[in-house]
DNA sequence: GTCTATAAAAGGATAGAC
DNA sequence: GTCTATCCTTTTATAGAC
């Protein structure tokens, strides 16, 4: 390789990453609509115009950032053995649901608050992946009533209720609060123990 | 009285609540940040200085919407009354919930999203009301488990996560759908139940 | 009470120099 | 790849006529 003259200020390879971290931070706190591209821009070091290097728009920059994290979701949910019991299963699934979700609660409040700010071609992906996530847990839940372990009246009744307690957390849960992960997640799984029980 | 000369366009008694309803809905359906007072005026049939009749500021229509909103929650349940067993104050804190939400999905909505526009002396009032609010539940779910009804092993914890499972519905409830009020409010009913029982 | 007009600031996005 | 400069639009809020 001959050695390039480094233009002034280029730092490709960190920059994207970086304002992707920063458009997370700010429409987080702020809300997407709320954040502006100087505002992004000044929190990566960067003027507003470079920005556009990396994303043809604010827009595209939302969109990715939500779609990549029900990618995650999905994939790393689908990596996990999906045999056992219902019980195990739904079991598996409501750690498996707190401990994700935990672990980055930006881009949960982001894919949750941010739907409307999306273009419909775009709302439609993410809104197909989300129905995906939730098909995995009525699978389970319609598993265990069929074998008589669940007294459950309405799946898909059940499995938006489920959905919606655990994904509560991350609006109260704070990392070295009263409470770690592990008994959040002992605590939610007897509930919904016990709430699906036959 | 006498008979005074009508100014151009005097509306005064209807175009207050106009306003506040055009803003619910617009909140609701774009968002805060993404609704500006021209839209709003439009909506009502106003230019958009006309507004400032009604409201100092954008922000302080936004906060009379959510403290009149989480009031009527408190007068409404406060007038409820709080005898009977925990099992029975819990069945009725469900239905209550649930059919006050289901009345008013857009009131509902601005309320848990729009938090984070508000500024900190106003966001400090909405806080405290809705702390307010579940504490009415964290009472009965107390009463229960010292009577020796419920196992409820933290009671904050099952608190919140009551409350965000009820609250959720009105992200999928839609008048004639495939369920009426009372079948949603049945089902709940007995998946809390069961979730708490000992 | 509403209008028109406007002030003053901020927004998304692009062009061209380096 | 980033900067400066700029375009053009939209924003909240106010002033003064009617």
């Amino acid at each position: 390789m001959s050695a390039m003259a480094r233009t002034q200020g280029s730092h490709s390879e960190i920059t994207g990453p970086r304002i992707r971290e920063a458009a997370l931070r700010l429409f987080a706190e702020r809300g997407y609509a709320a954040v502006s591209m100087r505002q992004i821009a000044a929190e990566v070091g960067l003027q507003a115009g470079a920005l556009y290097n990396y994303t043809p728009d604010k827009q595209a920059l939302l969109f990715s950032l939500m779609r990549d994290h029900m990618d995650d979701l999905l994939t790393e949910w689908r990596a996990r053995p999906a045999a056992g019991t219902a019980q195990n299963r739904l079991e598996d699934f409501v750690r498996f649901h707190i401990g994700f979700h935990l672990e980055r609660p930006e881009l949960v409040f982001i894919a949750y608050m941010e739907l409307r700010n999306l273009t419909p071609d775009h709302f439609a992906v993410i809104e197909r992946l989300r129905r995906d996530y939730e098909n995995a847990l009525e699978d389970i839940l319609r598993q265990g009533r069929d074998t008589g372990l669940f007294d459950v009246a309405d799946t898909k009744l059940t499995t938006l209720a489920v959905i919606a307690m655990l994904t509560g957390i991350t609006t109260w849960y704070r990392p070295g609060g009263r409470l770690g992960v592990s008994q959040v997640q002992d605590l939610y799984c007897d509930m919904v123990r016990k709430a699906v029980a036959a």
